[in-house]
DNA sequence: TAGACGTAGA
DNA sequence: TCTACGTCTA
């Protein structure tokens, strides 16, 4: 009921909640959440023809900082850093991250001050991948703070960005509860 | 309504009838009329641990020939065959195809004369991917009557299965359509 | 762990 | 045409 196919949201997706779960990568696309199937970084062009960053999806397959605190490290993409079981992985060797698509998305979004929608990834690794499988779940909205670039243990440039999440924006259940650990 | 994760049944499916359209490989999956997300041939053991094709998904990757008569010529997998935009395609060298796995399966139906199912993938080059895309369709049940091995153009060995459909079960709309050209 | 007739968007 | 934090089963 909430299908948005092919259409770009910047900020909050009509109908969408904080906490809100899905089980597929496709469901974000459908409903107009997060487009890519795969690629863990949303943009589009705003007005003067910038790339910027809409949404970002995390689900551990690159070397985030996920702590339970409301500021994210987020890795950039490409390079072949994903630990993904991708073939590029084993054939093509690591290389050094570029400054362009959702990574220049996310570094235009520090100066454009843009709302960024972040889903979380669960990597469930549970063997019961029945019904009720919930694996991603919407987080809320972001401002990008600032990126920075380091070496990776291959010797190879990997881009960082820190996320803080907005305030006044209800609080995820299960952070609540990792929190209390 | 129709959900039969990961069960993996022989012949019919229970509530799906010859002609269903479906937008997404994955829709099989949950129905339970062809499981791999990706994979062209499903398969399982017979009583005899024998391994046993169930379903097959012709779209056009591989070298099919899908006249509008009821015999239908599958190509066998591996040996990366496939027109698709794998990296394998690219880096790894066309190989021979073995007799294993999805092609073991249905060389074994032969003899086992068991039905297969059969659906079939549009390859819809429609620009407009939107809302009412009904890629692949329910094509109904075939029995696998011989099969032989051929030399592709690359000089590798390379499966080829002869299904002819089922007497008795409904005439697809688009075939008949395509029967009058 | 790796293979497989995937899928959308730049 | 190619990339991308996919997804399932063996």
């Amino acid at each position: 009921k909430h299908l948005n196919y092919g259409t770009q949201i910047m900020g909050t997706v009509p109908g969408i909640e904080v906490g809100d779960e899905f089980q597929f990568r496709i469901e974000l696309n459908f409903l107009g959440i997060h487009r890519p199937p795969q690629g863990g970084i949303d943009f589009m062009k705003d007005d003067g023809g910038e790339l910027v960053a809409t949404s970002i999806v995390s689900s551990g397959v690159y070397d985030d900082d996920l702590d339970n605190s409301d500021v994210l490290i987020y890795s950039g993409q490409g390079g072949n850093m994903g630990k993904g079981k991708n073939k590029e992985n084993n054939v093509n060797e690591a290389k050094d991250q570029q400054l362009v698509k959702g990574n220049l998305a996310l570094k235009n979004s520090i100066q454009k001050k843009n709302p960024v929608r972040v889903i979380r990834g669960n990597k469930s690794t549970t063997s019961d991948s029945s019904v009720d499988a919930k694996n991603y779940v919407y987080d809320g909205l972001y401002m990008v703070e600032e990126f920075w670039q380091e070496t990776g243990s291959h010797g190879k440039a990997v881009f960082k960005f820190k996320l803080r999440r907005i305030p006044g924006q209800p609080e995820l259940s299960w952070k609540a509860v990792k929190k209390s650990k």
